[in-house]
DNA sequence: TTTAGGG
DNA sequence: CCCTAAA
């Protein structure tokens, strides 16, 4: 079916514009055959019941760590290849696997016909667009990560790394910017040469993303391929710069800048196009949905669930999906009402612990601290947050208590780094957002033992050294960001905090991970659970050029990196507000508004296929833009209608071509007018006035309607 | 999961 | 864009 189909938008110009659907059952079928998604789940899964063993493991000895790091880099980065590579699209690239998706927005030559859309289609450089974008593929998210500009950097804790390297991205052709279309396109694709071109020189080195330290590299890499919204890093190790893949067909892709979901964008093969479906949004949702289930279930009363979650969890939330929404919708809409809140708090993390390097220095003295609410937030928080509390019974020996007083927290630093040319507004905006992204993004706790953090949540205080006759001298807490506002007892992550723009997917992605019990290896550096984070902010932050045209100014601040832990003062415990979540876990997606490139896609998409078969549109015109989804498309063309039918005068925003705005007026009158007749047996018949009717169609409507 | 609409 | 009812 699929292949009929893509035969289908081949060939048929806008002749058959009616390709009856088939039943939604069958199209399920179909889609389900699509194993990216599942595989990627399954790659996930996979992923998760690994980190739950090593985490295991770990907990036991920690020399294990390393080993089990690797193992689990190991499959992480396999794991989805063979599958795919059992579906026969061993092609794929890592990218997609991944789950990075690059927005292509593709438009068949063959559909050029006759309309304008034709005209700007050649101005494309085919052939030689087309075969940058191949190697970019092959490159893959290096050359993305590569990126043009490289406004932001984040730069985290004393790993420094990566994270430069990942923040561009290269904008893509058709990002929402407000330049002319035709410009953008070309634009773009320049880019993309250029950055491939910069990326071939500089792969030898290795250091794609320009990074100095090619061992910092590695293991962010690691980090980031373990964290699964990292997708796209593993590309790094076994990019190959000039592996040819196969040619596609006549596709031309365009590249846009996908943030939300996964911003790491490749360019895929239409061929293997139809193989995964819109994998990264429905799983994006499906992440979405996920949290949001875990936390109603969780949230609600904070009860120390078992942190430990495996799969299996995850599995039975997906169950009862249904029966959680329920449930918050109850509990938590009073507050805001159409937010649901994710709450991964209690869910989180904790008991993993990225470790960073960081060790802060000065510990402080402890003697009793509490502040608000951190009972929820220490009942998580198990054995060592506990004792924090005030006194309790220290595990193993009863008799004594440990009274601890905390004066000050070590907070971690923060880089910002801009570009010369932001403005001091912008600057500030930043280390708003950045502070406001730590504060409000939650906060775990790390232990410091006569300076050195103390990872392990299971030891008792007796057996850290914490008692009275220990050193309490030398123990210090240190506030720590999280991207999930939980606190998480010992251990110091440094992460990033997402900006609020940041998404969803991606950290929902790495949350999700980390609820999983991912454990990091010890070994590993401070970053497994961060890693992913980073290439997510990495991605938001960095604002393509573009884009600057509709945000660019927002995005511009968003880039930021919490660096190492330091001190600040009263930072006190903060259970997770309500903010904090709201702004990590509920944001609204970040406003992308659809370019001329992609208004075009979807106008002569909808002009083959009719309005209502969004999915379709989807899959067709922007299957590799992740963050459109169906319902993105619908929307947009409803926009599209009502824009057209007002003056010019009265829109707003980048202005489209009147040219397609006539267009939609037409393809919109023509549907809806043949709408009810379309698959009934006038389907030749209607071929055929289609066909004619498109083929005048260009600047006018056909006058059906 | 999609579609269709209201907000 | 979000949220949902229906399908």
């Amino acid at each position: 079916m699929v292949l009929k189909k893509r035969l289908n938008y081949e060939f048929n110009g806008y002749h058959l514009p009616v390709i009856p659907r088939a039943p939604r059952s069958i199209r399920r079928r179909a889609s389900q055959k699509k194993s990216v998604e599942d595989s990627q789940i399954c790659a996930f899964e996979l992923l998760a019941a690994v980190a739950g063993k090593l985490l295991h493991e770990s907990e036991s000895s920690a020399s294990s760590n390393a080993a089990g790091g690797k193992d689990l880099f190991c499959i992480h980065k396999h794991g989805p290849k063979q599958q795919l590579l059992e579906e026969g699209k061993a092609f794929r690239s890592e990218c997609l696997d991944q789950g990075s998706c690059i927005e292509n927005v593709f438009i068949p030559e063959a559909t050029a016909q006759g309309s304008s859309l034709k005209s700007s289609l050649k101005e494309f450089p085919h052939g030689k667009s087309g075969s940058a974008l191949e190697r970019t593929s092959n490159v893959t998210s290096p050359n993305f990560t590569k990126n043009v500009a490289c406004d932001v950097k984040l730069e985290i804790g004393e790993s420094k790394t990566a994270l430069e390297n990942f923040p561009t991205k290269a904008d893509g052709g058709c990002s929402n910017d407000g330049e002319a279309s035709d410009c953008k396109m070309e634009n773009g694709m320049e880019r993309q040469v250029e950055a491939v071109q910069k990326q071939n020189g500089d792969l030898t080195a290795a250091n794609t993303c320009g990074s100095k330290d090619p061992t910092e590299i590695c293991v962010n890499t690691r980090a980031l391929i373990s964290s699964e919204s990292s997708v796209q890093l593993p590309l790094y190790s076994s990019a190959v710069p000039n592996a040819s893949f196969p040619k596609h067909r006549i596709d031309v892709k365009l590249v846009t800048r996908d943030d939300d979901e996964n911003s790491f964008r490749c360019n895929q093969p239409s061929t293997t196009k139809r193989a995964f479906r819109p994998r990264s949004c429905i799983g994006y949702r499906r992440l979405r949905k996920m949290l949001k289930s875990k936390y109603w279930n969780v949230a609600p009363k904070l009860k120390d669930y078992e942190l430990s979650n495996t799969d299996q969890r995850m599995k039975s939330i997906c169950r009862n999906r249904k029966t959680i929404y329920t449930h918050e919708r109850c509990e938590y809409e009073a507050p805001s009402k159409r937010r649901k809140l994710i709450d991964h708090s209690s869910t989180d993390v904790h008991d993993q612990e990225a470790s960073s390097e960081s060790i802060s220095n000065i510990p402080e003295k402890n003697m009793k601290r509490d502040k608000s609410g951190s009972a929820a937030f220490f009942h998580r928080a198990n054995r060592v947050s506990t004792s924090v509390k005030g006194h309790q019974a220290s595990s193993q020996s009863k008799d004594c208590h440990v009274k601890f007083s905390i004066k000050s927290f070590r907070v971690p630093e923060l880089y910002i780094e801009i570009p010369e040319t932001a403005t001091v507004g912008s600057l500030k905006r930043t280390v708003v957002e950045t502070v406001t992204a730590i504060l409000g993004g939650g906060l775990r706790v790390g232990v410091l033992l006569q300076g050195k953090k103390v990872r392990d949540d299971n030891r008792t205080l007796l057996q850290t050294g914490i008692s009275h006759c220990g050193n309490l001298d030398t123990l210090g807490f240190t506030l720590e960001p999280s991207f999930s506002q939980t606190t998480t007892p010992l251990k110091d992550t440094p992460m990033l905090v997402p900006c609020e723009a940041h998404q969803q997917s991606p950290r929902s992605l790495s949350s999700t991970i980390l609820e999983l019990g991912f454990p990091h290896a010890s070994g590993v550096p401070p970053l497994v659970t961060n890693t992913g984070n980073h290439v997510e902010s990495t991605h938001e932050l960095l604002p393509s050029p573009a884009n600057a045209l509709t945000d660019g100014a927002v995005r511009d601040s968003k880039a930021l990196v919490v660096v190492p832990p330091m001190s600040v003062e009263a930072l006190a415990v903060v259970p997770m507000n309500h903010e904090t979540k709201h702004s990590i876990l509920s944001q609204r997606r970040t406003r992308r508004p659809f370019s001329v490139i992609e208004v075009e896609a979807l106008v002569e998409a909808v002009e083959k296929l009719g309005t209502g078969r969004w999915r379709d549109v989807k899959i067709r015109s922007f299957d590799s833009a992740n963050h459109r989804t169906y319902v993105d498309l619908k929307d947009k063309w409803k926009t599209l209608v009502h824009t057209a039918s007002i003056s010019a005068q009265q829109r707003r925003g980048e202005p489209v071509p009147q040219e397609l705005l006539d267009r939609v007026l037409a393809a919109h009158g023509y549907w809806s007018q043949n709408q009810s007749k379309q698959h009934g047996k006038l389907q030749a018949d209607l071929l055929k006035f289609s066909e004619d009717q498109m083929e005048q169609l260009t600047p006018d409507p056909p006058q059906t309607s």
